[in-house]
DNA sequence: GTCTTGACTAAGC
DNA sequence: GGCTTAGCCAAGA
């Protein structure tokens, strides 16, 4: 066979998956690397996910910012100024940072299909 | 064409 | 609780 396999996406064609997922996050909520990448399709393509967002337009509206890295902390350096810029956006949606890092079980968005199971008052 | 780097993650110490 | 190592994959030099 020559090589008739399936035709890997192009690398913007993923850019703007992930971009999406990323626009798909509702206010006040966070989501990991690892989980954009697992909703766009990449599996664990959690740096495919950094590479997108680096590769993002300035001009685009897409809530970067509510990206962070597993374990809730931002993906920037604490001294950086995008950490800083990460930071306050996050607060201005209701998001508090403490010691540094970000509540996932508090704002993470869906955590785990186990956590809506375990929705009470429902 | 090879090597290094990087907006990552999970596991180990 | 934090640092280190290994795994992964694509872009840049």
């Amino acid at each position: 066979m020559t090589g008739a396999r399936e035709p890997a996406p192009p690398t913007l064609e993923v850019n703007r998956r992930i971009w999406r997922t990323v626009e798909q996050i509702p206010p006040g909520k966070v989501a990991t690397y690892g989980q954009i990448a697992d909703l766009a399709g990449l599996g664990r393509g959690a740096r495919r996910v950094g590479r997108a967002l680096r590769d993002l337009p300035k001009q685009s509206s897409v809530p970067w910012y509510r990206v962070i890295r597993a374990g809730g902390q931002i993906a920037f350096p604490a001294d950086s100024d995008a950490f800083k810029r990460q930071r306050s956006q996050l607060e201005q949606e209701g998001v508090s940072l403490v010691n540094g890092r970000i509540d996932l079980g508090l704002y993470g968005w869906q955590r785990t299909l186990d956590e809506l199971l375990w929705k009470p008052g429902s």
